[in-house]
DNA sequence: CATCCGTGGCT
DNA sequence: TAGCCAAGGAT
């Protein structure tokens, strides 16, 4: 027992402890099989704010659509789309594809090895540009994201504000200082799957953390309380109400070209002004978006859905047009049932899908009879 | 630096 | 249910 006035040793951190249990328990995933640097950094890509579980079909489909950056750079929009639709955060895609295009043309076809040229390109941040750095070239750059946040806030018994950028900056600059050049990549996905697998936000599995004889928190009791994260504002909720507009048995899509949900096909509507009615809302947004006049029918769906900064409450409505058709393009198509089911779409338009269609079946057989 | 960007699972 | 969280980056 030390005395209580001595000055607290510097703690050794675990390192050995760390990578024996890392080599123990590792999950097989589908990136780790071949650590190329293009599997790397699409897997890197997909999993930021993405759960494992959801990124591995999306995943394998990918790596046999584009088995390389030039196959992804040559793409067709709607393919790309089409692969990441549902994986959410769509800048991404856009980013990676864009990147994949610079790769081509800037270092024929390969993913640069050097951490100064691949963190210039779009969506290679510190975070990223370190995580495929060390894991397919062996750069010794620390890896930090939200799992080892956690990790050394609570090794280190730090009640500092995690959700700031400064307190990142200060956690990669501590582990610079421990990553050992020989398995930097495994020294980083360590951590990672430490925080996925033991030291989760709830429940930590203290009894199998090789960190645990030198993690502070649990020497304070403090495991449960960090870290601290500060709390954000509850996201608004928004009335929005959109068309399905048929004609001759098609239905009409517009593609959304800047902004939120880039890329992503869509029925035309918009969101409710005070005190405006869902109908009213969607002629005005035909008018002023589309150029025409629509004559809306009855109402077939009411879906909930929350996206990352608001929810939405989304009323479908039928309608036809009134007035001549607007010309088609590249952001305006009339397509079919089976057409729509295969464009990209938003997740609240994605998850209206069956009431419609069923809805405009019925309808048919009506006519029928 | 704070805010914006999707989605699904969990409590 | 409403809130929280998950392998972040761009602006």
């Amino acid at each position: 027992m030390k005395p209580a006035c001595m000055p607290p040793r510097k703690r050794r951190f675990p390192l050995d402890e760390l990578l024996s249990w890392w080599d123990r328990g590792r999950r097989p995933l589908p990136w780790r099989r071949e650590r190329s640097a293009w599997r790397t950094w699409v897997s890197e890509v997909m999993l930021q704010q993405t759960r494992v579980e959801t990124v591995i079909p999306y995943f394998q489909r990918f790596m046999l659509l584009f088995p390389a950056p030039a196959r992804l750079a040559d793409a067709a929009d709607d393919t790309v789309m089409k692969a990441w639709e549902g994986l959410g955060y769509y800048q991404r895609i856009r980013n990676l594809q864009r990147a994949a295009t610079l790769v081509v043309e800037s270092y024929g076809g390969e993913v640069p090895g050097n951490p100064a040229e691949f963190t210039l390109l779009p969506g290679a941040g510190p975070y990223i540009t370190a995580a495929v750095m060390s894991i397919s070239f062996k750069h010794p750059l620390p890896a930090v994201d939200g799992n080892v946040l956690r990790v050394i806030a609570r090794y280190r018994g730090s009640r500092a504000d995690t959700r700031q950028t400064a307190q990142r900056d200060r956690v990669r600059r501590i582990l610079a200082r421990v990553i050992p050049p020989e398995r930097p990549g495994d020294f980083n996905e360590a951590l990672m799957e430490l925080g996925a697998l033991v030291c989760t936000p709830r429940k930590p599995d203290c009894g199998h953390c090789p960190l645990a004889a030198a993690c502070r928190a649990r020497r304070l009791g403090l495991t449960t309380q960090l870290p601290v994260r500060s709390r954000r504002t509850a996201p608004p909720q928004i009335d929005v109400a959109v068309a399905v507009v048929t004609h001759l048995g098609k239905i009409l899509v517009r593609r959304r070209s800047d902004g939120h949900l880039n890329g992503l096909w869509e029925f035309p509507g918009g969101r409710l002004l005070a005190g405006e009615t869902r109908k009213d809302a969607i002629l005005r947004k035909c008018r002023e978006e589309l150029n025409v006049d629509l004559r809306i029918k009855e109402k077939i769906a009411l879906v909930r859905h929350a996206y990352s900064h608001f929810r939405i409450q989304m009323a479908v409505y039928r309608a036809i047009p009134e007035t001549p058709l607007p010309p088609t393009g590249e952001n305006l198509r009339w397509v079919t049932p089976a057409e729509l089911e295969s464009l990209p779409l938003p997740g609240a338009n994605r998850k209206a899908l069956p009431a419609i269609l069923e809805g405009l079946e019925k309808r048919e057989e009506e006519k029928r009879s």
